[in-house]
DNA sequence: CGGTTGCTTGAGATCCATCAATAGGAGTGG
DNA sequence: CCACTCCTATTGATGGATCTCAAGCAACCG
């Protein structure tokens, strides 16, 4: 929920008030196995899932036993930011590392939302920050490399973990398997050791225990044809 | 305007006097030349195109020459969903044929939504439908080969030109060169090519003078991995 | 200690891109 | 009506990026 709170800022200038009101949305936390789906708890009006701690996916499981994750959700994200509607999901949510899941209510939700200007903008935010990373995705799985792929993912985690006070200026930590970067990034798992390998010659990054360290990030960003202006971090010291 | 009411439709029962409302959402009409892109008109609070005729889409050029078209907007496609924001937009909307957009305002919008709990749920339905869509879009690009992502396009594009009463059981009208194709399958417009060939070589489609025949749906869905329930056609004849 | 999972490496096959050239249709101007 | 151009579709030849199959190795865990 801190978390949450965190990313909002970039979105609208919140009040203290508006931030006490963002905190009476919690709801009860559950924890997730590794590799376990995400189960809405709620039954009819279903709850939306607020990831604050772990990381979790979107993905779709193909019937040739393929699978491609659709987006990662990070500490802080809001798995349906479509929060209002007689909800159909399509893709399942499922957790990559050990996960707490906090279940936030639609309905307090939007009211919430209509309390205060600043909350309502910074949610509209979120959610267009969120359908932006999807489109890019789309770029990045039609028109990039396998590694622009990895760059261009490795620069996006890092403002999005910064935007949580997850990342520092030299990297931030990387839970995920190479198969699971093969299914996000649309490769295989070996090809994306091959990849990381490249960058890595190249100087660019260090992986070693699931801790990425981005050691050139203005070379690593030109290669990936990196452009953050789609995660519009207008606020705080993000670059 | 009467082919997005006709969409709606399926997302939820409209009674007569909610079609009446919608239609007062009309705005003022212009004509885009094909490959020209469609600008917001209204400026502050931006206008939101409703395509009345001809094909568009949304893209993103990269610095390196190569173009991904994000998504295609058919006739009654409402290209930006999320009506009612500060907004951004981060991808140009392009036209793809000569095109007839309506501008429709925000706030008439958000308006007419509160008015009726049916226009509210159909407005809804709308915008989860487009981003089902998006994720299909994301899983054709990562996991299917390029005949695979053609003939999801068709089956796509099937029910969803069904859905505003263009298309028949036998096919539709396909007014969009190799090149576009490429560019929204993350494909060349050669490969794009050869791999029509293959289609029609396996007597599943005909492409001729930009009408698409579908001959054999069953095949060409289970060859495409398609599953239609992402495009929720819950309501009418569709199947 | 055996079993599992994740990372790494090699060799060969396949899919798709690239480069290049031809041909047809639509529009344009003489 | 013809010459010309532009755009799209088509075909061929070749190379490169990525996949597939296979094996080995390290780390972790009960």
């Amino acid at each position: 929920m801190k978390r949450f709170i965190t990313k909002l800022r970039h979105g609208a200038p919140l009040t203290e008030a508006d931030e006490r009101q963002l905190e009476t949305l919690s709801g009860e936390v559950s924890q997730v196995e590794a590799r376990r789906d995400i189960e809405a708890e709620g039954a009819p009006a279903r709850a939306l899932p607020l990831i604050i701690d772990g990381w979790a996916c979107r993905y779709q499981a193909l019937e040739n036993g393929k699978r491609q994750i659709i987006g990662l959700y990070i500490p802080g994200d809001l798995c349906e930011p479509f929060g209002a509607m007689p909800q159909f999901t399509d893709f399942p949510i499922a957790a990559i590392t050990a996960v707490s899941v906090m279940s936030i209510h639609p309905d307090a939700l939007r009211d919430t939302a209509q309390a205060s200007p600043a909350i309502n903008t910074a949610l509209w935010w979120d959610l267009l920050v969120a359908s932006a990373v999807e489109r890019e995705h789309i770029v990045s799985l039609g028109r990039r490399s396998a590694s622009e792929r990895l760059g261009h993912l490795f620069c996006e985690l890092q403002l999005r973990l910064a935007m949580v006070g997850l990342a520092d200026e030299t990297g931030y930590e990387l839970p995920i398997s190479q198969a699971d970067l093969g299914d996000l990034l649309g490769l295989t798992a070996v090809h994306v050791n091959r990849s990381l390998q490249d960058l890595r010659r190249e100087g660019l990054i260090t992986l070693k225990n699931h801790r990425l360290t981005i050691q050139d990030l203005e070379t690593l960003r030109a290669l990936s044809l990196f452009d953050a202006t789609y995660l519009h971090p207008h606020r705080g010291a993000l670059r």
